[in-house]
DNA sequence: CGAGTGACGGACG
DNA sequence: CCGTCCGCCACTC
């Protein structure tokens, strides 16, 4: 199994993700058959081309906050996104038990 | 080839 | 809830 597959079965279960809802690195690994390797998510993600048509902005850390990166205003870039979709932030953090899609749920 | 790093995550105190 | 410690693995130096 290359990288590049592995890249592909994450980019896969990114284009998944429903509108107005979210999912983290670590589920997205596991449906993409890679379990524990939820940072392989996230470097799918730094090494993803610009015009991907991927959901980047859905993809959260464990907790439902947004991973910060080397950029702040890809931060509040993702928040605005996913606002615009009507998922709601509460502390900082969005309400998994209201958002929360799971690859692994087939409601594809 | 070895050491350090990072869009992560779970265990522990 | 918080900080700390490991496991994980592709990538960088």
């Amino acid at each position: 199994m290359d990288t590049i597959e592995k890249y592909d079965l994450i980019y896969a279960v990114i284009a998944r993700i429903p509108r107005g809802s979210v999912t983290t690195y670590g589920r997205i690994a596991a449906a993409a058959g890679l379990p524990r390797n939820a940072r392989l998510v996230g470097r799918a993600l730094r090494a993803a081309p610009d015009g991907a048509d991927l959901p980047w902005h859905r993809v959260l850390n464990a907790h439902g906050a947004i991973s910060p990166r080397d950029e702040a205003s890809d931060e509040r870039d993702q928040r605005r996104l996913l606002e615009a979709e009507g998922v709601t932030f509460r502390r900082g953090r969005v309400m998994l038990s209201r958002h929360l899609w799971d690859p692994d749920g087939g409601d594809g």
